[in-house]
RNA sequence: GGUCGGGUGGCCGAGCGGUUAGGCAGAGGUCUGCAAAACCUCGUACGGCGGUUCGAAUCCGCUCCCGACCUCCA
């Protein structure tokens, strides 16, 4: 099944085909991993995640590269003078840049993990690759797209867009604009030719806790030479799609492509996209205004911008429920919401997990609504990734699944081969596309299956009791376990509880 | 100031020329010892003002708000 995409280069949703059939090379920016990643982070890895997950669910064979920054990435406006941000957080630490880099990697994981990304096929790290980014550096010169000055060495963007043409294609933005709206108080400006010239090796200054030995000075990589260097090595000069959060896009992709343009002549990826911003409070999450909320803080509700912690899974829903190039406000009211939401997504897929066709079926109005809604679950996802619309028929579905449960529908109106498509179907869906795991499947640990033992003796001690009508018995087993978070729910073919 | 993107029912959030989005909350009903759940029914919303059209939330113009990027952030 083929799909579209919408292509930030071109503005328009394109019919997605692969560099070569059946196979998806993509490279996301990844982190710097200098504090703990925000939640901003997690919506646009979450964002890769469903993509990259939908792209092999049709069969496709993905190649996902993201990487990890931990060198380059500078604080302040100026590509020299600033400080690394590993290195900052080093020196006030003081720990060895690595050890941060170590540290807030095994943390980035972590957040990861619980959120259900998966991991991307490789993680390559700015360090690891100093050698093939000074070779990069020496092809950009030796192409004369670049020119060095007192140690550092700056790409040349007014000769790459009188050649191309094409600098701020991607930004939308205009080189005149840049040269005249581009800051006065730069520092080093005047080692620059123009203004939008940007570094790509830096001479280090003694201070520099990171600098490695290089052709023109003991230095730095500058921050976007990485994502030139690692995407080309992994993935090739040219590759399917490249992508990142919105705010990436310009300068850091703008002076990707320019860079891959300099060092061997054309633009590294064929599709281009962007997730938009996650706000808070109408505004965008934000690490250095302070307007931020922690993974760790939403999940233990320890933060003042919420009434209580919710379960990664549920944030995972919260954010599958907007579109990834829509802006997501978030708000506690839209959480809760979001978590009964899931529940009921989720109870349904345990109930039609459960469930067994009689046998017998016609192809009746149910039967021919049950495939509709299927095959829309496919369009809807084919269609840029569209994961709110494919949730809005699994909710459809959900009604049906529920129908057929309460016995409101009946399985006369539906085949057996529609039935073990929509059993197929409907949990893989959730699970291996979207992500989304069932908090209360806790696999079979001993204390689990234990706990499920008493809590159905329990269950059929209040049966015995409410036979002999004694309400006040049954209803106190019921009232003891809900205050233990077990819910209990009477239906006509016996009790089901939920561990809440 | 420049560039881009938004303003959708109580809340979140799709849709982007004609069809019910969906979730949550709310109202009524069925079921039930009661409750919960489930199921059925119920909202005619698209910032404002004009225009195009047989028909506009969806296109055009003006206008008012909001946000992002332009400077480190996904």
């Amino acid at each position: 099944m083929s799909f579209k995409i919408y292509n930030s280069l071109s503005r328009k949703k394109e019919e997605f085909k692969p560099l070569h059939e059946g196979f998806i090379g993509i490279y996301v920016c990844g982190p710097t991993v200098y504090s703990d990643v925000h939640l901003g982070n997690v919506r646009t890895f979450i964002s890769f995640d469903l993509i990259t997950r939908y792209m092999r669910h049709l069969g496709y064979k993905v190649r996902y590269v993201r990487n990890i920054t931990d060198v380059g990435h500078l604080e302040g406006d100026a590509d020299t003078g600033a400080e690394d941000k590993i290195g900052k957080k080093a020196r006030l630490e003081q720990l060895e840049p690595m050890e941060i880099v170590e540290r807030y990697t095994l943390g980035f994981h972590d957040v990861m993990r619980m959120f259900n990304v998966l991991p991307p096929n490789i993680e390559p790290r700015a360090t690891g690759h100093l050698i093939e980014q000074i070779e990069t550096v020496k092809e950009i010169l030796k192409r004369g797209y670049a020119y060095e000055v007192n140690g550092s060495v700056y790409f040349d963007t007014l000769k790459y867009a009188e050649e191309t043409g094409k600098y701020g294609e991607l930004s939308g933005r205009k080189i005149e604009e840049l040269i005249a709206l581009s800051r006065e108080d730069l520092k080093n400006q005047d080692e620059k030719r123009h203004p939008s010239d940007f570094a790509i090796w830096i001479k280090a200054d003694p201070s520099h806790l990171m600098r490695w030995p290089s052709p023109w000075s003991v230095g730095f990589p500058g921050w976007h030479l990485e994502c030139s260097v690692m995407s080309t090595k992994y993935l090739g000069e040219t590759f399917d799609i490249h992508g990142g959060g919105s705010d990436l896009k310009f300068p850091h992709h703008e002076n990707e492509i320019a860079q891959n343009y300099g060092a061997c002549g054309h633009a590294p990826a064929r599709y281009w996209m962007h997730t938009n911003m996650l706000l808070m409070n109408g505004r965008k999450m934000s690490k250095s205004d302070g307007n931020t909320i922690t993974p760790l803080e939403l999940i233990s509700g320890n933060s003042p911008h919420i009434s209580k912690g919710y379960h990664p899974m549920v944030i995972r829903f919260f954010m599958l429920q907007s579109h990834y190039r829509s802006t997501l406000d978030l708000s506690d009211e839209a959480l809760q919401a979001a978590e009964k939401g899931f529940k009921r997504l989720m109870e349904a897929r345990r109930h039609l997990l459960d469930m067994k066709h009689p046998g017998r079926g016609e192809k009746g109005e149910l039967d021919s609504e049950i495939n509709r809604l299927l095959d829309q679950v496919y369009e809807e996802m084919s269609d840029d990734f569209n994961a709110p619309k494919a949730l809005a028929r699994l909710f459809e579905l959900v009604n049906r699944i529920n129908a057929l449960k309460g016995g409101q529908a009946s399985f006369e109106q539906l085949t057996p081969e529609t039935f073990q498509r929509l059993q197929q179907t409907f949990p893989a869906f959730i699970s291996d596309v979207l992500g989304l795991e069932d908090p209360t499947d806790k696999g079979g640990s001993g204390q689990a299956e234990l706990l499920h033992k008493l809590i159905e003796l329990l269950i059929e001690l209040r049966q015995k009791a409410r036979q002999e009508k004694n309400w006040a018995m049954s209803d106190f087993i019921r009232d003891a376990l809900k205050n233990m978070g077990v819910t209990l729910k009477d239906s006509k073919d016996g009790t089901e509880w939920v561990l809440e």
